[in-house]
DNA sequence: ATGGTCGCAAGGCGA
């Protein structure tokens, strides 16, 4: 089974290289974040027409997550539990049933600049969410999959420019705390694991010719738990389409495994 | 230090 994580930022900006992805590297499922349309707005048709159900949970303008997979999706629910007053579109959950069944988990963390500020409180705040979001699910001792974009840099091996982001939410000490604690619960991250070396990057901002001269960041991440990590076959990024038209300013990440 | 580029949606916010 092909799982595969891409920030398309924007589904209206997408509609021709979303669906040229597809059908070139046919995942089987597809977790999308900042698809930035209400869920009556998105194009499910599109995607049905080409063997996916569709699963949105989105909002106007700004953020907005999906699955999109070719087998059943059950149980899904949308948000991330631990605050009722949160209305920001970030967290969509399904079990996919495939020869077995897999738990996905599609998220979209928060950015969390400038800091400090409102928004930096939120990012840490959504994490400890997260935290506590994952503890609940390990319990269940299912295969997890845990995707998307987590604007978070895990190393300095992570960044072209590690010593530009010192001072940056993606960056700070505190977020990759955060970050490491989440990873800690027994978590692996799925790239890590089958690319070791340095260098490989899933983000190019469109200022300053970050894509031409290669100013990349690791910030989307496929992380499993070790029921997952037991059937992982292979990780990689699909550098390519960053080169495509009208591209996306994040690329997808995909695994396959053995289920 | 600043500005640089996109997307959404129709002015400015978010990244």
């Amino acid at each position: 089974m092909k799982i595969a994580t891409f920030n398309i930022n924007g589904i209206k900006a997408r509609i021709e290289a979303l669906p040229a992805w597809l059908a070139q590297a046919k995942p089987d499922v597809v977790c999308l974040q900042e698809i930035k349309s209400v869920d009556e707005a998105f194009p499910r048709e599109l995607f049905q027409d080409m063997g996916y159900h569709v699963e949105t949970h989105g909002m106007k303008a700004f953020n907005g997550v999906a699955i999109l997979s070719k087998l059943p999706l059950e149980d899904v629910a949308r948000g991330l539990p631990g605050d009722p007053s949160d209305e920001q579109a970030r967290w969509i959950e399904a079990t996919v049933i495939g020869t077995r069944a897999i738990r996905v988990c599609g998220l979209y963390l928060p950015n969390g600049n400038p800091v400090p500020g409102p928004k930096y409180d939120y990012k840490l705040g959504w994490m400890e969410r997260m935290h506590h979001r994952v503890q609940q699910l390990l319990t269940t001792e299912e295969p997890l999959v845990f995707c998307g974009d987590y604007n978070v840099i895990p190393q300095a091996q992570d960044a072209a420019k590690p010593e530009a982001w010192i001072n940056d939410a993606l960056y700070l000490p505190q977020s990759r705390e955060a970050y490491r604690r989440i990873v800690n619960l027994g978590l692996t991250d799925a790239f890590r694991a089958k690319q070791p070396a340095p260098g490989h990057y899933s983000f190019w901002d469109y200022q300053a010719g970050a894509w031409e001269r290669n100013n990349g960041i690791r910030i989307d991440h496929l992380l499993l738990s070790a029921q997952a990590a037991d059937l992982l076959k292979d990780c990689q990024i699909d550098k390519a389409v960053r080169a495509g038209d009208k591209p996306s300013d994040h690329v997808p990440v995909w695994i396959e495994l053995d289920a």
